[in-house]
DNA sequence: AATTCGGGGTA
DNA sequence: TACCCAGAATT
């Protein structure tokens, strides 16, 4: 069952003249810089993309730069932005775009998809916006958008309903103008069809012919199934401190925060009196203790519950914990990517 | 089809 | 709190 819906696209392109959004990434004409946008961008807010595109595309001007770069220092890039694997599959499609396409991104939209981190959103997004290909670019936004102007109660978080508003809107692409009809969509979802709270239904250009706003139905459309809870998980984290420098350990290359720096820690709440007999344990009788304060932090699928301690040494050759390396605060700040998880015990090196 | 991947803004 | 964000990869 397909659906027509051309009826927006003037509305949509003469509303765009007048209100797109201005932002660092729009008006310039280097695909490489749109699509570390959409990268940055993907379940990522517009002002939180803002500082990190700018410091992205200055320390790494071309796409050969970036296959190229140094994996740790991307990451130092990324650092705090979250989802690390967008920077990973993205230096892997920079160095398939070196060797198989001369450093260029292709412009073709099926051929963009092929590339490590670009699904159809972001292949639809950067083929349009960057090439003028008539594809369409279906994220969050768009879906909300389009169920409210008809009305309609899928359920936008089913993979069927994605595809098949990618495959209706395909038809309506006009020909020169697909960049502007896909981010009119996007900023018409941001700033006026907003997600939560009361959405703007006065300011919008579709308002005559959206269904939602006709019958009030704006507050239960759109429709997205309910979500997994949290599960929680209890942490100790070490603050090991030695001739002024740090303890640090590189997570596993796979995972949740794969391949970032953290403090050393146990999955278990340790009190005291069980750290004071661990470290017993392993020979280590000279140090100071202090107990940190809680932390903790919350992911989208899990959260850590934290407590911490200063372990203060008077020398790091002990067998206690493997894999550490140990660097001053001032290294720490300069190279290392520790993700914000850890905020609570950062700000007391 | 369901789950796993961060972090922060907002009501 | 719970929800959501210019989603994609993995299971």
């Amino acid at each position: 069952m397909s659906t027509d819906y051309g009826f927006i696209v003037n509305d949509l392109l003469d509303w765009y003249d007048k209100n797109a959004r201005e932002l660092p990434w729009r008006n310039q004409s280097n695909p490489y810089f749109t699509w570390v946008s959409e990268i940055m961008l993907q379940q990522t807010r517009v002002e939180a993309v803002k500082g990190y595109f700018a410091r992205f595309v200055k320390a790494f001007p071309t796409i050969k730069d970036l296959a190229t770069a140094d994996p740790d220092q991307l990451l130092k890039l990324w650092e705090g932005l979250g989802y690390y694997n967008r920077v990973r599959n993205m230096q892997k499609a920079a160095i398939t775009v070196v060797e198989q396409y001369n450093g260029e991104l292709p412009r073709d939209y099926h051929a963009l998809l092929k590339l490590s981190g670009i699904g159809t959103y972001t292949a639809g997004a950067i083929a349009s916006i960057a090439y003028q290909i008539p594809v369409p670019a279906v994220d969050g936004n768009v879906l909300r958008v389009i169920k409210r102007l008809t009305g309609s109660y899928d359920d936008i978080t089913l993979p069927k309903v994605k595809k098949e508003l990618e495959e209706d809107m395909l038809k309506i692409m006009p020909a020169k103008h697909s960049g502007d009809l896909n981010q009119a969509l996007m900023d018409l979802g941001a700033t006026i069809c907003i997600p939560n709270g009361k959405p703007n239904c006065e300011q919008c250009p579709l308002n005559k012919k959206c269904k939602a706003f006709q019958k009030n139905l704006t507050d239960e459309i759109p429709v997205k199934s309910s979500k997994k809870k949290r599960t929680i998980e209890e942490k100790t984290i070490f603050l090991l401190e030695c001739n002024g420098k740090y303890a640090l350990h590189k997570r596993f290359d796979k995972g949740l925060l794969a391949g970032l720096w953290e403090f050393p820690n146990m999955n278990e709440a340790l009190s005291i009196e069980k750290l004071e007999s661990i470290l017993s344990e392993h020979g280590i009788h000279e140090y100071e203790l202090e107990l940190l304060g809680p932390g903790k932090h919350i992911f989208s699928h899990v959260q850590w519950h934290m407590i911490g301690y200063r372990i203060h040494l008077p020398k790091h050759d002990f067998e206690w914990m493997e894999d550490l390396v140990w660097v001053t605060k001032d290294t720490i700040a300069k190279e290392y990517a520790i993700p914000t998880a850890f905020k609570a015990y950062t700000s007391q090196l």
